[in-house]
DNA sequence: CATTATACTGTATAAATATATAGTATAATT
DNA sequence: AATTATACTATATATTTATACAGTATAATG
C-alpha cells in the first residue's frame, strides 16, 4: 500500500463518515460539499489517486459506486473484531488482520473498549497472559502506572506493564522473569500507545 | 413494526446481500436483475412498502439513497451466574450464592457451559488463572487428563489440573510451585467432579 | 530542466437513476 | 361490493451523477 497523502486521507475519511452517516457512499459533489471544494473534479482527482494506491475501488459508471477496500470495521453493538499481534506495526483493524469478530455484550469488561487482540509469545505470562489469549483493547492515551498497555517502541508492538519512572523515562515490564525491563527515554526512542488492556478472555 | 411480505422480504435481503457484495445500495434496475423484475417500478413499490413498514429509510432524489434501518440490536446471549469459590461445600446455583449474573452470547468459548466461578486464590497461577477470575464451567463428567476441573475432595472445592495416574489413582495438580499434588485414592476418598473449565474471562 | 504527482477551478455532457404515470391482476379487508 | 394492499409490466422524463476536457499552480523527482 503507498503512501496516502494529507488530503487524499481527508477524502477517505469524508467517504468512510458519509457512509457511516447515510448508510450508502457519497457522489463526488457530495465530497466537494463535505470538504469545500468547488469543482467535481477536485474529488474525482482525489478518488482516482486513492484508487491507484488501492484504498479504494470505483466502480466504473456506477453512481456512488466507491468501496474502501479495508474498511474500519464499525464497531456496531456487539461485534467485536479480533486482531492479531502482529511483530511490525500496529494491530490495525484492517481487514487483513482480522481473524474473526466476537459476538460480546457492551460494557462486558466494565469499561467500554475497541477490540480484541490475540497474545503471542509469554512475556506476560505471571500476570495470568497466556499464549492466544484475547485481550479487550481499549485505544486510549489515558494510562497510569501498572496498567497492561499495548506499545509500539519504533517498529515492533507488544503487551506489557506501564510505568513512568521520570518526566520522561518509562518503564515498559513483562511478568516474565526470562524477559528484560524495556527502559525507554522518550527524548531518544519513540514510544507509542495504543491502548491498554480491559479485560481478557480465553478459549480453551 | 409491521408484517413484512415475502417478496418484501426477498427485496429486503437483495439490498442487503448487495450492500454486502458491492459495499454500496443497489439501484431499483439492479434489485430487478437480481430478483428477475422486469419493470423499475416492481423495485420502487416493495421499497416504499419497506420505507412505510419502517425497514429502510430512501432518501429522495438520491442515486442508491437505500439504507437500511437497524431493527433492534437482540442481544443474542444468555443469562449466565457467576458463582463464588466457597471454602466448604460445592458452588451452588443457590440465590445465595449467585454474586450476580453476566451476559454471555451462548457458545462463547466454542463449548456450551452453565456458570462463571469466580477464582479464589492463586494455585492455578502458572495456567493463567489468577484471582478473580471467572472461569466458564460445564458441567460434566466427561472428563480427560489434563482438563482443569472443578473438584470437590471430602469437603472441599478447588480447581486444578485432572490427571488419572492408575484406574484407582487421580492426581490434583495446581499450577504453581508453592501447591503440592494432590493424590487421591478413589477406594479411600471420595472425588466428586463437577465439571470442567472451558473458559476463563478477566475483567480490569 | 523536463516530467510527474498533487491540488485545485470551471464547464460540459452522456449515461445512470429515481420516479411519475398508465395499465393488469389477485387477494384481503371493510 | 367497494376499497386497499400486493405484485407486477411498460414507458417516459427530469434529475442526478460520473467523467471527460481545458486550465492554473506548486512541489517533488530523476
Amino acid at each position: 500500500m503507498k503512501d496516502i497523502t494529507p488530503q487524499q486521507q481527508k477524502v477517505l475519511d469524508c467517504v468512510q463518515v458519509y457512509l457511516n452517516k447515510t448508510g450508502f457512499p457519497p457522489t463526488r459533489a457530495d465530497i466537494c460539499r463535505e470538504l469545500g471544494f468547488k469543482s467535481p473534479n477536485s474529488a474525482e482527482t482525489h478518488l482516482r489517486a486513492l484508487e491507484k494506491k488501492g484504498f479504494i475501488s470505483i466502480e466504473s459508471g456506477t453512481s456512488r459506486g466507491i468501496s474502501i477496500i479495508n474498511p474500519e470495521v464499525t464497531i456496531e453493538g456487539d461485534e467485536y473484531p479480533i486482531v492479531g499481534l502482529v511483530a511490525a506495526g500496529l494491530p490495525t483493524l484492517a481487514s487483513e488482520n482480522v481473524e474473526k469478530v466476537l459476538n460480546c455484550p457492551k460494557g462486558f469488561f466494565g469499561s467500554d473498549f475497541d477490540y480484541f487482540l490475540r497474545v503471542r509469545g509469554l512475556s506476560m505470562k505471571d500476570a495470568g497472559i497466556m499464549e492466544d489469549d484475547l485481550i479487550a483493547v481499549k485505544k486510549t492515551q489515558e494510562i497510569r502506572n501498572g496498567d497492561i498497555v499495548i506499545a509500539r517502541i519504533e517498529d515492533e508492538v507488544t503487551v506489557k506493564y506501564f510505568q513512568r519512572s521520570a518526566p520522561n523515562i518509562v518503564h515498559l515490564k513483562p511478568a516474565n522473569n526470562d524477559f528484560n525491563d524495556i527502559e525507554i527515554n522518550l527524548e531518544e526512542t519513540e514510544l507509542f500507545i495504543e491502548g491498554k488492556s480491559v479485560g481478557l478472555i480465553r478459549e480453551n
